[in-house]
DNA sequence: GCTTGCGGCAAGTATGTACTTGCATTACCC
DNA sequence: GGGTAATGCAAGTACATACTTGCCGCAAGC
């Protein structure tokens, strides 16, 4: 197969990247790392600019497939679920989105591989908090402002994106596991919405903010 | 004076490494920048290598002036005023950041460079969260457990360090104004540790988780 | 069987980069 | 005024990188 071969350069050439960077993706180790000549390099992709935009705009065509259900059940395990794809997904992609983070300056197609995806996602959380408040999770009272359930979602992304990115350089910052980081910080984010237990058009129950002991105390 | 020179050297290799990163902050580029000869940059630091390693080590020896009070009065602001003291600093350093994050397979130095700052401002966070728990600001009892709090801070700091690094290249994620969005991330951040708007030991008043009007709906 | 196209291989070109050397200039200290 | 140290300038070295060219082998299609 011909695109056997393009295929391969272009893999190649992502590692070599995710590794190196722009400048450091030189078209020897690309080549190398494919097991094709350099000179094949050339004659399939023209130059090493073409190859490494070819490679970033497939780069940015990978699509998430985690959803969201049109009826919410349970928001704290849905939330945990959806954050832990795109979490595993951002922790597989962290070298090559860091490189493109810091070549945006110079190659402003890197910026936009890189935002494309996190968009996506951003809107896909903007639309299921749409759908816990029409369900009556998310309590519509004056409480919490809209914009600050805008911030909230804004947050919950920043963490995961924080986390997936830092977690390997930055040890110290992350002293719990993964799974148990995720999970307190979807908790943290339906609390900061005012998200209930229970859609609050069904029973009126206590707030997902720990209620009951508050209650209690009284 | 001899320093004056060495100084304007180290600013400019700053400059040129923050946009170009390492490979692409050429000795001849470093020169051009400081307004020196190419030469002089090797006699007074011996090799590029050197100059790029001190530069990041005088880099990381910035500290950060921002404290928190040792008695607590108002958490939300005093939380804001410092969080955005750190995200003003971030915004400033991002370019080298971005740079420093992703040389750090290669250089192993930028990677600790990077590091230092987050990890001093995560430290000082933690300690304000225990003195907010010591003077009954947040509460004790088992609605949020020690380890949500903990995630909770990785949280706040992921977010601002997300929004500060982010926010330039991916504007569709943020919609919102930096003050507005910082002061939602600190409330978020207060509502999911329990901290209340007064300390427990002097009033037993309602959890800033809006209870006011939930306790009224019930 | 012969063409056609693709890939490997070897060599070469032009440019950039890190770094060196030698020499003239300048400024400061005694 | 002379010695000293730092700097600028011009030139050069060694190597890497992007990219080209020409030749050869090979496998598939007619």
């Amino acid at each position: 197969m011909i695109d056997d071969h393009r295929q391969r350069i272009l893999h190649a050439a992502a590692r070599v990247y995710a590794q190196h960077g722009w400048r450091g993706a030189t078209t020897r180790r690309i080549a190398v790392e494919a097991g094709v000549n350099e000179v094949t390099l050339f004659r399939q992709f023209g130059s090493k600019d073409a190859l490494l935009d070819l490679m970033m705009h497939e780069c940015a065509r990978v699509e998430q497939d985690a959803t969201f259900p049109q009826e919410p059940v349970d928001p704290e395990q849905e939330l945990l679920d959806w954050v832990t794809v795109h979490h595993t997904a951002l922790v597989g992609m962290r070298a090559i989105v860091r490189q493109m983070m810091s070549d945006a300056d110079e190659r402003p197609d890197a910026a936009n591989c890189a935002t494309h995806g996190p968009s996506a996602a951003m809107a896909q959380v903007r639309e299921y908090v749409v759908t816990l408040r029409r369900h009556g999770w998310v309590t519509e009272s004056g409480e919490v402002s809209p914009a600050e359930v805008r911030a909230a979602v804004t947050m919950l992304m920043g963490a995961v994106f924080a986390d997936g990115m830092n977690r390997d350089i930055m040890p110290t910052m992350f002293t719990q596991s993964v799974p148990e980081t995720l999970r307190a910080y979807v908790r943290i984010f339906l609390r900061g919405v005012g998200a209930l237990r229970e859609p609050a058009h069904r029973t009126a129950r206590t707030v997902e903010c720990d209620l009951t002991s508050t209650i209690a105390s009284v």
